[in-house]
DNA sequence: TGTTTCGTCAACCATGTGGTTGAATATGCC
DNA sequence: GGCATATTCAACCACATGGTTGACGAAACA
């Protein structure tokens, strides 16, 4: 697995580590309480979530006897910048398009615009 | 009950089938024609195309002896929608890129290449 | 017709993955 | 110190995955 991506897709295609984001989208999270919804062990649990921060996908950090989780948006958006390369929109320059956001965000960045209301 | 993003997202986990699918960007192939770069088996390739489609990522049709394949963006984009829902994390906004391809587009239309015109 | 090309199928193998259980390693609390 | 809590480690199991080779069917062509 020498390409990142790899990690990340893999990471992704299980439906608990998608659910484990989508919690964490909420907020961080100990390893228990990431666990509690889950029909199965704290240790399936404490893997899924070494394979995500081992993707990048979250970062980990003890505090105390506690371990916290939080997701690491880097992963996931190298994941969809390698996908925007496909779709109806080709052929594109995404060089241009990193321009244009950048353009876009210099007068928008007090905007309430909600990502997920799409 | 089985989630069709596992599918995708596993099919994409892989390098040789992300490669594949960066290959007919550029145009249509035939099975034989996928394989001739890779260092495997015409049988893996045939594989690994299986996977592809049966994730929904790429569709094939068989016109003679030939079996022609082509990438189907659905599913790509499913995965995509899916990844929007980190949005507050994720620049690469679908809303922005269709804008963007907007200005791209009003001064580019005569740039014909299209392969996935039909 | 027989042969070549295209692609898949079937069997097999090595390795990876997702789960279990039980022991081990912190850390916090009385 | 002694004990409960939080998390990981280690060994194990069933099954999936990615690759191989050889045989096979279907279409084109001499």
């Amino acid at each position: 697995m020498t390409d990142p991506l790899d990690a990340i897709f893999a990471a992704l295609s299980d439906p608990t580590r998608r659910a484990i984001l989508t919690m964490l989208l909420e907020d961080d999270m100990a390893v228990t309480d990431v666990a509690e919804p889950f029909a199965m062990s704290l240790a399936a649990i404490s893997k899924h979530l070494a394979i995500l921060a081992a993707a990048g996908l979250i970062a980990r950090e003890k505090r105390g006897r506690v371990k916290w989780c939080k997701l690491e948006p880097d992963a996931m958006r190298a994941a969809s910048v390698w996908m925007q390369g496909f779709g109806q929109f080709e052929p594109v320059n995404l060089d241009a398009f990193e321009r244009f956001l950048e353009t876009e965000l210099a007068g928008a960045t007090e905007g309430g615009h909600d990502p997920l209301a799409d």
